[in-house]
RNA sequence: GGUCCGUUCGUCUAGGGGUUAGGACACCAGAUUUUCAUUCUGGUAACAGGGGUUCGAUUCCCCUACGGACUACCA
């Protein structure tokens, strides 16, 4: 209680003055899925805003999860996404080494500290001892069985076993874990800047093990540490995390931190389109969509998740999407650079509740981002595609094609899958279009054409345009009635840019082959 | 089960004691067009339910329902 008048006064004090310093802490555990990148862009965007700092550091505390290239994985995918951090395990910094791992000596001091100031303990419980206490608890019908003030008492711990036989214990090398002693009674509360004050009982917290038997700390511990020596201002995470945030607060208060703890910002989860459950790892791509930035090989099992940059996205689009999901500027701009999301995020300005995954809108901003890029850059997807194909094209036509096309596709790959008939002449046509629009008349009409383009001085889409009105007139022909058909002939497929500046492109001499072709292979229709 | 968090169109959301409850995506219709797409115009569509407080509640409070998270020597 002694806590509670001043402590918020002196940190509310305290950390108007510090540099806002905000971290980012994944475990490499496999792929970083869309989730996390969010929780990323949302500490860049804050820290960036506050003319502050971002830091990585990797939360490997777990060996036996260890997944290799999980780490370089989600340095890959933040730069791609162009979140940049001051401060990584390969960054460096000055407060090196990032990874937990490495840092493994400096816990143990601390989780002593605890037990010393008499709010931790040893415990020397087997996995089959936990087990049965949480059984005979189940048995008892005790709504939530765990180690907490009551059961201690019960267990093979400091708390309960003679001292001389704990020091025994601890010196002849058996295997023990320190755990935090959470009071039995007592409210802790914690502001969170999205949720304002949460408040539980300690006795819902139960004495959570600080220390692991291999010497490693646990995520409890080893965040509030780190975090702690790290100057973290401010603690930006997803809201699984809310639940033991008082549990959090109780470590920062008896390690004497109370007035430097960073303030918390508990973020609502990304869940899956049907609304039911939260995005996972797991998902892969079972629900029709990429829940990775990058494309993921798992190295045990081989299994490929398809990725966000693989798949076409725009790194801008994809950031501009993700910043969406759960905040809002409260204003009508939709299209948000990187920079325009640092000026205008605000932690006040995010949502409370879940949010479901829509992947329709991140299509959406593909397109808008996709038709604002000049010509020139868009042209590179498409010569990017052509060598593969063996096709050889200028700069300027591919230009010309992406300026045609771009209006319709959504990722740049469609550039290629669109727009091969700029380069390869129909193989089949589509039959439906040629039952309906084909005809005798029109395929006079057309050969007519044919024979004619020959003679323009001048070879550019109104010429050609021209010469097709005069041939149809004089044949009594309108052009919607023989449009489509004429389309098929020269591309195959039903939709398309403008023909004119399609026949523009591929030039004479195709053209009347292409006609030619398609004047004997339709010629069936022609009846 | 327990604890915590949440609930405005199908989805993302704005708003906030008195509004025609606004926008975006998606969807539908019309216009333009040589097709498709784009573009433009228009349209369908929401305050979970019940109690309070109030002259008045979608907005504040309580309850219920529903949804979610957590409940490991994982993070």
């Amino acid at each position: 209680m002694k806590y509670c008048t001043f402590a918020p006064l002196l940190k509310h004090l305290h950390n108007m003055e510090r540099e806002v310093r905000v971290r980012f802490a994944p475990s490499p555990t496999g792929a970083l899925h869309i989730g996390g990148v969010r929780t990323a862009l949302y500490n860049y965007l804050f820290a960036k805003k506050m003319g502050g700092k971002m830091l990585l550091r990797i939360e490997d505390t777990d060996q036996t999860r260890f997944v290799p290239g999980a780490e370089q994985y989600i340095f890959e995918s933040l730069e791609w996404c162009g979140i940049k951090l001051d401060e990584s395990p390969i960054h460096g910094g000055p407060h090196a080494p990032y990874r937990q791992s490495e840092r493994k000596p400096m816990y143990m001091d601390y989780a002593l500290q605890l037990v010393e100031a008499g709010h931790a303990y040893y415990a020397f419980d087997t996995a089959e001892e936990l087990d049965a206490m949480r059984e005979r608890l189940k048995a008892a019908k005790v709504a939530t069985p765990q180690y907490n003030a009551i059961t201690r008492a019960t267990m093979k711990n400091s708390l309960t076993l003679p001292e001389d036989e704990v020091k025994r214990r601890l010196e002849s090398g058996e295997p023990y874990v320190i755990r935090l002693k959470v009071p039995r009674k007592e409210e802790v509360r914690l502001k969170d800047m999205i949720r304002g004050w949460v408040m539980v009982h300690s006795s819902a917290l139960d004495d959570k093990v600080l220390m692991k038997s291999d010497g490693m700390p646990t995520y409890h511990l080893a965040n509030i540490v780190d975090d702690h020596l790290m100057g973290i201002t401010h603690v930006i995470r997803g809201e699984e995390w809310l639940p033991s945030a008082p549990l959090h607060v109780l470590l920062y208060r008896y390690l004497g931190w109370e007035d430097t703890m960073p303030e918390f910002a508990h973020l609502p989860l990304l869940l899956k389109p049907d609304g039911n459950g939260k995005l996972s790892k797991r998902d892969g791509d079972k629900l029709g969509f990429p829940v990775f930035p990058l494309r993921w090989v798992d190295p045990v099992s081989g299994e490929v998740s398809s990725g966000y940059r693989e798949s076409g996205y725009l790194p801008e689009a994809f950031i501009n999407f993700l910043a969406f999901l759960g905040w809002n500027p409260g204003t009508q701009q939709e299209l948000f650079t990187m920079e325009e999301l640092i000026e205008a995020f605000s932690i006040e300005r995010i949502g409370k509740s879940g949010t479901r995954f829509d992947i329709q809108k991140a299509r959406w901003y593909n397109e808008q981002y996709l038709r604002a890029k000049p010509d020139t850059e868009l042209a590179q997807y498409l010569l990017a595609a052509l060598p593969e194909q063996d096709i050889a094209c200028s700069p300027e036509r591919a230009e010309k094609i992406v300026g045609l096309m771009k209006e319709r596709v959504t990722f740049p790959q469609d550039f290629w899958k669109e727009a091969s008939y700029f380069f390869v002449a129909p193989t089949q046509y589509n039959e439906q279009v040629a039952a309906k629009k084909w005809s005798a008349a029109a395929a006079g009409a057309f050969e007519q054409f044919r024979n004619e383009l020959g003679s323009l001085t001048e070879f550019n889409a109104d010429t050609v345009k021209a010469l097709l009105l005069q041939v149809l007139e004089r044949n009594g022909l309108k052009i919607g009635q023989v449009m489509q058909a004429l389309r098929i002939a020269l591309t195959g497929v039903e939709a398309g840019p403008d023909l004119m500046a399609i026949i523009e492109i591929i030039g004479r001499e195709e053209t009347e082959q292409r006609i030619d072709a398609a004047l004997s292979k339709l010629a069936q229709y022609a009846a």
